[in-house]
DNA sequence: GCGACAG
DNA sequence: ATCTTGTCGC
C-alpha cells in the first residue's frame, strides 16, 4: 500500500479523493450522471455513406478529438486538447488546449474526475462563442461503457456536454471476464480480414463494446465502446472511417497536439530560466 | 486474501 | 499516462 498520506494541510489533501467516502461520491455521481445516458444513435446530421433519412440534419463534417496529456518531468502538469477534423479530408480544422495542474489522482474507473473538467472547459469556450466548427461528434480517449460501472470518460463527458461521443480505448479495461488473451483469441478465429471486429460480450452476456483491427499491419485492436447518443454499429463505423493508422485520426491528431504544446511549454520555460 | 485494473 | 532502444521499410 502506498504511506505517502499525510494527514496535514492541503497540498497532501488531494490524496483524500483515494479515501472510499470520496469514491463514494464518485459513484453517485457517476449513477446520477447514468441517469442521462443515451446509448442509441440521436443525432441530427448522418453518415456521408448513408442514406440521408433524418430530416433537417446535413451530413456529419466536424469531429472532435479530446486527450489529456502529461509531461514525464512534471507530472503534475497536465495538458488538456481539443482538436475538431474535417470527417472528409480528416484534417484538423480546429485545435485549442489548455495547461493545468492537476490535483485529483488517477483511480482506475474514475478518469473522469481528472480529465473530464479540464476538456469540459475546451467545449465550453468554444460553444460560447458560437464557432462554427463545434464538434457534431466527439472522439474520447478513453472507454464509454467499457467501464466497471458502464460509465466511462467517453460516456462522463458526453452527458455533461450533450455531445454524441466514442470512446476508444488503446488497451482493454479488464471488465466482465474480459480479457486480452480473449480478445485476441476471438479476433484470430473470426477472421483475417483486416477491417473486422469483434464484439464485446461479457461473462455475464453484456455487451460492452468492440474490438477492432484498425490496421492491416497489426493485430493490436483498438477498443470501441458507446460514450453518448451514438449505437455500437455507428461508433464502429465512424471509428473505421477515420482510421487511417491504428489509432482514428481525431485520437491520434489530438495526442500529437498535446505533446507538442508541453514541450513548447517547457522550452518556453527554459527560456525563461536562461535568457 | 491477492492480483488485475482505461489514462 | 510517460520513459527506453533498436529495427524495418518507404
Amino acid at each position: 500500500m502506498k504511506r505517502d498520506t499525510f494527514d496535514d494541510d492541503g497540498k497532501e489533501a488531494s490524496e483524500s479523493s483515494w479515501s472510499p467516502e470520496i469514491q463514494n461520491n464518485w459513484i453517485e455521481t457517476q449513477d446520477l450522471l447514468k441517469t442521462s445516458l443515451v446509448t442509441e444513435d440521436d443525432f441530427t446530421w448522418h453518415l456521408p455513406t448513408t442514406t440521408a433519412i433524418g430530416g433537417g440534419g446535413g451530413g456529419l463534417k466536424y469531429v472532435g478529438g479530446v486527450d489529456v496529456s502529461f509531461s514525464k518531468d512534471d507530472p503534475s502538469i497536465a495538458c488538456g486538447t481539443l482538436v475538431v477534423l474535417d470527417f472528409h479530408t480528416l484534417d484538423v480544422v480546429y485545435h485549442d488546449y489548455s495547461l493545468v495542474s492537476l490535483h485529483i489522482p488517477y483511480v482506475t474507473g474514475f478518469l473522469a474526475f481528472r480529465e473530464a473538467p479540464i476538456l469540459l472547459e475546451l467545449l465550453e469556450k468554444m460553444k460560447n462563442c458560437a464557432h462554427p466548427f463545434y464538434p457534431q461528434l466527439l472522439m474520447v480517449d478513453g472507454n464509454g461503457l467499457l467501464h466497471p460501472r458502464g460509465f466511462g470518460l467517453a460516456c462522463h463527458l458526453g452527458v455533461q456536454a450533450n455531445l454524441p461521443t466514442i470512446g476508444i480505448g488503446k488497451n482493454l479495461h479488464h471488465v466482465d471476464g474480459l480479457t486480452q488473451y480473449r480478445v485476441r483469441q476471438l479476433l484470430e478465429a473470426k477472421g483475417n480480414f483486416p477491417e473486422d471486429f469483434i464484439t464485446l460480450t461479457g461473462d455475464s452476456g453484456r455487451v460492452w463494446g468492440a474490438a477492432m483491427r484498425s490496421t492491416v499491419d497489426t493485430f493490436k485492436p483498438i477498443f470501441i465502446s458507446v460514450g453518448h447518443r451514438v449505437s455500437l454499429p455507428t461508433a464502429v463505423k465512424i471509428a473505421k472511417m477515420t482510421c487511417k493508422f491504428r489509432i482514428p485520426e481525431p485520437i491520434r491528431q489530438v495526442r500529437m497536439f498535446g505533446n507538442v504544446s508541453v514541450f513548447l511549454f517547457f522550452v518556453f520555460v527554459y527560456l525563461l530560466c536562461f535568457v
